[in-house]
DNA sequence: TACAGTTGAGCAAACGTTTGAGCAAACGAT
DNA sequence: ATCGTTTGCTCAAACGTTTGCTCAACTGTA
């Protein structure tokens, strides 16, 4: 906790003269004993400059928000690893905060700017969150990024390759030679979900797939909203022999609720998940996945508030990275009829 | 970003009188009409205290950091969740940073605290770390607690009942009829891996069993090391019918190897798994896992870094709140010789 | 009327940092 | 010897709060 008065009592300076020495001021004209005696000083002191002063002088305190729907989320890690690498690069530090503890206190996210307490916002928009929540921050005129959506122009966001994921999904299945096959998808309310549709209907058509209106559900990317999504589409007139799963969460509990109703996989029914994780390679049998960019999602979604902040610029960027199959075992061809 | 003085301006009086009005000040002597047009000005600019100058002012930021070894730890989430609800009734905000973050810099920490950043930490160690991270932190001198170990009386420390939960998965599978019975466990060098192996040993021996050595391993937490641990203890001269897996990521890996090895379970094998988990309800048997008070461990850890920054008293606590068996469908009784 | 006590409100310092401006000494050039 | 320029360093203000102190005006009492 030594402060640069300190710092400057021991090197028998004046304060300014430390501080400027320290910091590197072009603006710093020290003799050089001087400042190797400063020097001394501040590693004999452990010198740090005070967080709370900096930030008062400046107005700024180099902390990005991240705010999260859920932790569980499969999404989740990998981003956050991704938005972490690249905060430390560009000087900043990552709190993060749950959206459940945001919407609770109602005004968390005012307060989290309000008090100047973050420098700007990454928002992952979830299944249930959108349109109080883009109000709020648009309000707010508060610098956000919004992670996994695009509002076009209003505010910088950043989303994933989610029709490309999708028709990967469909490629696959349909190479193996499925041709009914259901998508198990998040709310049309959310961006992801619409662009992971639209990705699905237009691999399917050129696939010459018809899309069967009751292979798709829209219940959510929760492991319940999987078994749910598996029941309704093993209940249409003329059922799939494979499903593409908009989500892995979603996925593992479509994969558990087949075992509960004795369909094999892959013999029975094929699935493939969008997104991997540590727990899809550790069901049984083993998921086919769909990798996404998420390291290179949080990257980008950090770059994009960071450029705002310090340029002004606000992009809409979808990650180029593209998603990558990762074949296990929970697919395979379909059973000759 | 409206300011005191903004309020003051608006409101026609000085600076002092809206600080000690809107921060209710039993020093406070301002009349009841003055008082009424500081509190309209307030409400009308959105005015929140800047939390830098306050930080500056008291130096001390009401931020606490919470360090995790590991994201994807089942112990995270609920744990996280308990501390943050403990946090919002104490007035403080929680500042979560990786373990792995904190070793690349390997200041991390020091910055954190150093530059006053945060008034605390909460410590979850991990495999991984003990002797060079209970070091630094005891040479820092700042006001720490530890979670998941006790290192008594040094510094604070909260801690789950782990051998009652060990216990609770051996009388289970004992009150099953199992009798050769493994346990996977976590490296020895990890409080709650010694603590659960004692449990282990304690019931073992109270319902008249003999603890094999070869059913034994120490490998950790992650999936893969309960897929090696499986295998090791199935090599065994006379392998187990059932095995206690120390930690429900584990268990996830060991029950996964356990199908790829064409093992049933439960029929051919129990599996029951420290720690609940959604992964656990959506694997395939449904993993029987003995829950752990993590919501209370947070809240504990939270409570306990709380007090002692406010009163200085340093407490060894173990959570009183005992685990809880889930019986799912990994556990049943052994086959009949 | 004078005076102590109370009420209402402002002044100014301090927290630790940064930075424009100022000042004295040394220096080089005329 | 004088004058501008450079070098080396310090002063002081400012960021937004909090809070001890001061001060004026008013109240009630002697």
């Amino acid at each position: 906790m030594a402060t640069l008065s300190d710092v400057a009592l021991l090197a028998g300076v004046s304060i300014s003269a430390v501080s400027r020495v320290l910091s590197d001021a072009p603006s710093a004209r020290v003799g050089a004993d001087t400042r190797a005696r400063i020097r001394a000083a501040a590693v004999e002191l452990d010198y740090r400059p005070n967080f709370a002063a900096r930030a008062l002088k400046f107005s700024r305190t180099n902390v990005i928000a991240l705010v999260v729907p859920d932790l569980t989320n499969a999404i989740f890690t990998d981003m956050m690893r991704g938005v972490e690498e690249e905060a430390i690069e560009r000087g900043y530090m990552v709190l993060l905060a749950r959206a459940e503890g945001m919407r609770a206190g109602g005004d968390s996210i005012k307060r989290l700017i309000g008090e100047g307490r973050v420098d700007g916002v990454l928002v992952q928009v979830g299944d249930n969150v959108s349109a109080e929540d883009l109000a709020a921050l648009l309000a707010g005129k508060v610098p956000a990024v919004i992670i996994n959506s695009a509002q076009k122009g209003h505010i910088g966001s950043v989303a994933l390759p989610d029709s490309a994921a999708a028709e990967i999904a469909v490629q696959h299945l349909a190479g193996l030679g499925h041709r009914r096959i259901a998508f198990l998808n998040g709310s049309p309310r959310n961006y992801t979900a619409v662009h992971r549709l639209a990705g699905f209907e237009a691999s399917m058509k050129r696939a010459g797939l018809r899309v069967d209106p009751a292979l798709l559900t829209t219940l959510g990317y929760q492991p319940r909203q999987g078994r749910e999504g598996l029941r309704h589409v093993l209940e249409a007139p003329s059922p799939p022999s494979a499903i593409v799963v908009a989500n892995v969460n979603a996925a593992i509990g479509a994969l558990s609720e087949a075992r509960a109703l004795g369909i094999r996989v892959p013999e029975d029914l094929s699935i493939v998940a969008i997104h991997d994780s540590w727990t899809a390679e550790n069901t049984w049998p083993p998921l086919t996945t769909v990798r996404m960019p998420l390291y290179e999602l949080g990257r980008q979604a950090m770059a994009a508030i960071s450029d705002r902040l310090s340029a002004g610029t606000v992009k809409d960027v979808i990650v180029s990275e593209p998603p990558v199959l990762i074949v296990r075992e929970s697919t395979g061809a379909p059973r000759a009829r």
